[in-house]
DNA sequence: TCAATAGTTCAATTATATTGAACTATTGAA
DNA sequence: TTCAATAGTTCAATATAATTGAACTATTGA
């Protein structure tokens, strides 16, 4: 059985955002969970369907563990949310305006 | 002689810049050139006094090349200015929102 | 029971980061 | 004017991180 790792909002870090947003897919992967507000599995969230899904798989566990998203399995999918809330409480505002720009 | 690569303001990306800051050594770097709020050489703004000179010069070249900083040289040391209203142009509240954040 | 689905994990390759050593350009002093 | 000191850059080597195909795991539905 796989177990997810999140950290708690505390242990959120400021590099660890911006290093998690730093790269285009991952920066859309979170943008399309923003625009739908509701959990995706990865292959909704995907950011182009020609990736490897063992990348695809690697760009959420780096948003997992940079505390930006919160994974759990139903069944045989993956139920990915954003961490909204929790990211506005340890850095209020941040995530708003990093996506403001994100096309 | 040195040339600095300096990108114009609609070259620089969102990724480039989160990638840039996503580095805690690189923060730092910003974070002091905002206090002092005028030029800087290399070494003056350098996070920790332990690091290597061509670590450090990796660091800058990082800033220059995703439109952070801007790099003349006068004499034997460098001048490097962050390029605040440039990337306020290009994403308006962005810098602050995120030096906000960094220590 | 068994194939299909949706991922994870592993191993290999590739790319990026870090550092010491050698190099360059400028200054200031003898 | 020479020459050592300064402030970096560049290079080469190593260490760390990203990408991907292949094999694996767990769940569902026929």
């Amino acid at each position: 059985m796989v177990q997810f790792v999140h950290p708690s909002i505390e242990d959120i870090t400021l590099t660890g955002v911006l290093g998690a947003l730093a790269d285009p897919m991952r920066l859309r992967i979170v943008g399309n969970m923003i625009k739908k507000n509701d959990c995706m599995s990865c292959s909704e969230a995907a950011p182009c369907p020609n990736m490897a899904k063992s990348t695809l798989s690697h760009h959420f566990r780096i948003l997992r563990e940079a505390g930006i998203i919160r994974t759990g399995k139903v069944g045989v999918t993956n139920r990915n949310v954003l961490r909204y809330d929790d990211i506005n409480k340890r850095f209020p505002g941040l995530l708003d305006e990093i996506l403001k720009f994100a096309d």
